[in-house]
RNA sequence: CGGGAUGUGGCUCAGUCUGGUAGAGCGCCGCGUUCGGGACGCGGAGAUCGGAGGUUCAAAUCCUCUCAUCCCGACCA
């Protein structure tokens, strides 16, 4: 490709709505432009990259023995309303009426249509496993969209969904995806690490996020310095130590403590001179519509979707300030377990029963209690972990040290089970004719996404540092035969021969001055770069660098194709990846 | 949806408080010089100041409404 004939608009200056780097970078290099919040343009260089991330994913579906399909991004409301989430899904579903004022929406995941195409296709367990996948535009109505393409309203997505006639079969389906995924991302040249996910009512292992490493990521990851776990910290298991149960132990009578004015548990310690994990700290959820109490102690940070979990609800949320009021007839701040609303069910931290004498909310305005048994003064529906995983806590697989970091969500492998082929009745009849509900999975890769995690993992303050994998283009070939026809000439005849080695180049022929062709280079990240100038030629040689490391060297004139080549498989490598 | 902020040539911003003929840098077009890390000089084009209404002799500037965008929060594969 020649840059002369290419169309990349570059910013000099950072775009002032952007926030992180990569929104930054892909708009300076001008890979992308916004439409409208949340939408965006992809250019020239930017879909080069989006086409090749789909291309290795693409590759390694079909591996896995995946079929590639296209859906229709315009879905019609009665599917929704057969599984239930037209009313459900909420907001995030943009709805629109065509010109019968039928309903339809954009389709933001394709279960519902996925599920429909199956079920009026297989009926027998011998057509069974099937896996079928697209690579597609959804769109979803976020409520802030942000970030340029990391969390756009429009995106483009990878996603898988397979059918099995039983358990055993939708394992295997699970982990075959799981390898697949591990494939795709180790062949895109990402740092990446699979976590256990919240897998909601489903239960077990059988939820993994994919998170690309980046200072810049939007979820926590928990991980063990020591052994595999590694979890997004929404499911991260707590162990709570052995210890005896406190629960019936003595404690002094309880008693009401005035506590004027003192909300958060730092106010009631600081009024009581009492430590935070002294303190039950009381939240009151509503999950979906019905009001519940979490107990966790007062230094400890409340799980809301294990609570969830626990009591096998979908939708939770904290209760508002009316609902506080009418279930404590206190203002906010003031919860406690004793003589709290019966119409509440109390659920409280396993690491609770460790102690007792608490200090909790009295339900009455500016007061407190202490000498607070839970097993004496309160009626508890269940103890179980429900507080979010602190750096301090033992890992919960081997008891090693647990370390915190960032990451970008960039795939996800879940399995469905019969969540969806039962509302729809998706069935087939089995070896002894027996009518079953398929099970199914669903795998999605953020295919745009995974380009601006590239750059939030790879930039430096001259631009972006692509994976040679994804880059836009491999190499940029940059002449500086201004008005040296000789250097120009000899340019020519390289780019000629890199791209009869079947190497993607772009080449910078264009009547710039030096600088401007350096900066771009580096701005746009192309993980090679080839100068050849004026006293290169006259010495035989042209300089080679390294765009991740800025590590310069000499390639020989004669014989280049081979040295190229040489020093490709080199940088290749250096990123942990194979030339094709 | 709550809180905060911003809308002025293609881009980044000044000008708004204190009303008086719309500015700079970058980019773009032309000419010349320059040519290994976003050059320089000269000459140009390009804006109904987000939109509507109002106050005023006069509005980018003051008032009202409205739209859009961004940030924080709640939310989210």
């Amino acid at each position: 490709m020649r840059l002369s004939k290419y169309y990349v608009p570059t910013l000099k200056e950072d775009p002032a709505d952007a926030e992180v780097v990569s929104h930054k970078l892909l708009m300076r290099a001008g890979m992308i432009r916004k439409l409208t919040s949340g939408i965006y343009n992809y250019l020239p260089l930017g879909l080069r990259s989006v086409n090749k991330v789909a291309q290795i994913v693409r590759e390694e579906m079909d591996r896995a023995g995946a079929l590639e399909v296209l859906l229709p991004t315009v879905q019609p409301a009665d599917l929704w309303q057969e599984t239930g989430r037209w009313d459900y899904y909420g907001r995030e579903l943009l709805r629109f009426k065509d010109r019968h004022d039928r309903d339809y929406c954009l389709g933001p995941t394709h279960e519902e249509v996925i599920t429909d195409l199956v079920r009026g296709e297989i009926k027998s367990y011998k057509q069974l496993p099937v896996n079928l996948y697209q690579i597609q535009t959804k769109f979803r109505d976020e409520i802030r969209p942000r970030f340029g393409l990391m969390r756009g309203r429009e995106f483009i997505m990878k996603d898988a969904y397979s059918f099995d006639k039983d358990e055993e079969g939708a394992e295997k389906s699970y982990f075959d995806m799981f390898g697949a995924y591990k494939k795709a991302f180790s062949r895109i040249g990402l740092r990446f690490k699979p976590v256990q996910a919240d897998s909601g009512a489903i239960g077990g292992d059988f939820s993994h996020e994919f998170m690309v490493l980046a200072e810049t990521g939007e979820d926590t990851i928990a991980s063990c310095k020591s052994c595999e776990f590694a979890a997004n910290l929404e499911k991260a298991k707590v162990v709570v130590p052995d210890g005896p149960d406190m629960t019936a132990a003595d404690c002094p009578a309880m008693e009401e403590v005035a506590t004027p004015g003192a909300h958060t548990v730092d106010e009631v310690c600081a009024f009581l001179s009492v430590t935070p994990d002294k303190l039950i700290k009381t939240l009151l959820f509503v999950v979906d519509g019905r009001p519940v109490a979490g107990l966790v102690r007062g230094d400890r940070e409340l799980n809301d979707v294990k609570l969830r979990n626990l009591v096998g609800g979908n939708e939770i949320e904290f209760a508002d300030e009316a609902l506080v009021r009418k279930l404590t007839n206190a203002p906010v701040g003031f919860a406690g377990p004793a003589g709290l609303s019966k119409d509440v069910p109390v659920y409280a931290d396993s690491e609770l029963k460790l102690a007792t004498d608490w200090v909790a909310g009295a339900n009455k305005g500016d007061t407190h209690v202490r000498h607070l048994s839970l097993g004496r003064d309160c009626e508890v529906a269940g103890y179980a972990d429900l507080r979010v995983i602190e750096p301090t806590d033992a890992c919960p697989e081997c008891g090693g040290e647990i370390e915190f970091t960032k990451g970008i969500e960039v795939g996800h492998v879940f399995k469905l089970g019969l969540k969806y082929s039962e509302k729809m009745e998706a069935t087939f009849l089995d070896e002894n004719g027996k009518t079953k509900p398929m099970i199914m999975g669903c795998y999605g890769i953020g295919v745009s996404r995974i380009v601006a995690s590239a750059i939030e993992q790879n930039y430096d303050e001259n631009g972006c540092i692509f994976p040679p994998s994804i880059a836009p283009f491999e190499v940029c070939l940059i002449s500086l035969g201004g008005k040296d026809q000789d250097v120009a000439d000899k340019a020519e005849e390289l780019y000629a021969e890199i791209m009869q080695m079947g190497v993607d180049a772009a080449f910078d022929d264009r009547k710039e001055r030096p600088g401007v062709k350096f900066a771009e280079a580096d701005l746009i990240g192309y993980p090679m770069q080839l100068v050849l100038g004026g006293k290169g030629l006259k010495n035989g040689i042209i300089e080679a660098k390294d765009r991740k490391t800025g590590e310069k060297i000499e390639l020989p004139l004669d014989n280049f194709a081979e040295a190229f080549a040489a020093w490709r498989k080199r940088i290749w490598n250096n990123w942990g990846l194979e030339t094709n």
